[in-house]
DNA sequence: GGGCTCTTCGGTCGGGATAG
DNA sequence: CTATCCCGACCGAAGAGCCC
């Protein structure tokens, strides 16, 4: 066209009706009309220059994909998710089926606003949902919507910015005494199950450590653990074998010694020759089941008789965390024997020492008072 | 300017109830 | 007894912020 230059960046032409229209280059090389026309050319030339801008900033959206179901999108995420174990995928589809398909899965992406997102999150907590589970979803939904963003391109900002969402309430565990522990000891039905619990607490190990334990990992004369397997129940699949739950997890572990007569007596009386057999089988000589184990022992009326209403067999694993504190070791030991490669647990156990000691500091003050006003 | 701590984000395991 | 549903708690890695 004589006398027209081109523009450096889309296009635009006159339709019949008087209206302008655009088209532009997407960062694809695909040519798109703009979604709308524009009443006058100055209208149009400020749309192609804020076009222009976002796309120069990396943040231009498809406007096609925009219009995929928030519901698809997100389980064809899960699909294409790699590496995720077995536990992780069941819930994610639960959380999607459950708390994220019913209220805004048929919803287009692009039409997905903060404003939508944050109503949603009322609705759930509405429905009674608790703030965990809550947390939960919404997590799965950022975590979603951030590949929409940074992957796909279908969206320019993630629309999950609703502040606090995505923490789950921390509630405080019951601490056990050691005299608690051996009154739950003593109430097994068996003696070997009396054993499983003083190791548990003694050594913290969690549920899925302690019945994956064998004879070799137990030195002859009960000094010592090696974790080196966990395992995991998982949908389908049934008791699952494998590494520990982190890279710290698997570690070696003092005994202490006001257990090791038992470990060694557990060995002798109950324990299969050979080095693989399992320290604590279920009848059936596998890996035992938690259910099993609950049923078996009646768990929640025992604990209920026993003055320790709402206690879970992981809090043994506290209670021996809480005494490793309380001896005063330093965060870094206590993580080797937690199994943590994380700070944040054990911090947890030496502030609750600190307070212990705060309390302690506190009676000896008011000793200290007492004697001089005398 | 490198090592530390804190926060954010994504991911994993534990526990109880109940149906089979 | 096992399997599964539903929910709650816990954890690791990396990024952000901070302090020498």
């Amino acid at each position: 066209m004589a006398g027209k230059r081109r523009r450096r960046f889309g296009a635009m032409r006159k339709l019949p009706s008087g209206r302008y229209q655009v088209s532009y280059l997407g960062p694809d090389s695909k040519r798109r009309n703009a979604p709308e026309t524009f009443p006058n050319k100055t209208a149009a030339e400020q749309y192609l220059a804020r076009l222009e801008t976002t796309m120069m900033a990396g943040e231009w959206a498809d406007p096609a994909k925009a219009k995929i179901h928030v519901g698809d999108y997100a389980d064809q995420w899960i699909t294409q998710r790699p590496r995720l174990s077995p536990r992780t995928v069941d819930l994610y589809r639960w959380l999607l089926a459950k708390h994220i398909e019913p209220y805004v899965g048929r919803l287009p992406m692009g039409k997905l606003t903060p404003a939508a997102v944050r109503q949603w999150r009322v609705d759930l907590l509405a429905a009674g949902v608790s703030q965990t589970m809550a947390a939960k979803a919404y997590r799965l939904l950022r975590a979603v919507l951030n590949t929409a963003v940074d992957e796909d391109s279908i969206l320019v900002k993630n629309p999950c910015r609703v502040r606090g969402a995505d923490q789950e309430t921390p509630s405080e565990r019951p601490v056990l005494t050691v005299k608690q522990v051996f009154e739950l000891a003593d109430a097994m039905p068996v003696r070997r199950l009396r054993t499983l619990i003083l190791v548990t607490a003694f050594c913290t190990l969690r549920w899925g450590e302690v019945v994956a334990l064998r004879r070799g990992d137990v030195a002859p004369d009960g000094s010592r653990l090696h974790v080196r397997q966990a395992v995991t129940e998982v949908a389908r699949r049934g008791v699952v074998v494998g590494p520990p739950k982190s890279r710290a997890g698997v570690r070696t572990l003092i005994v202490p010694a006001a257990v090791r007569a038992e470990l060694v007596q557990h060995l002798e009386e109950w324990v299969d020759a050979g080095s693989e057999a399992l320290l604590f089988p279920a009848d059936n000589g596998k890996h035992m089941r938690r259910s099993n184990f609950s049923q078996r022992v009646k768990w929640t009326q025992l604990v209920t008789r026993l003055g320790m209403k709402g206690v879970h067999f992981h809090d043994l694993r506290h209670a021996g965390n809480i005494w490793v504190a309380r001896v005063g070791v330093s965060t870094k030991d206590l993580m080797a024997r937690m199994g943590h490669d994380d700070m944040r647990a054990a911090l947890i156990y030496q502030r609750a020492t600190q307070e212990a000691d705060q309390a302690i500091a506190d009676q000896l003050s008011k000793l200290a008072d007492e004697h001089r006003s005398d």
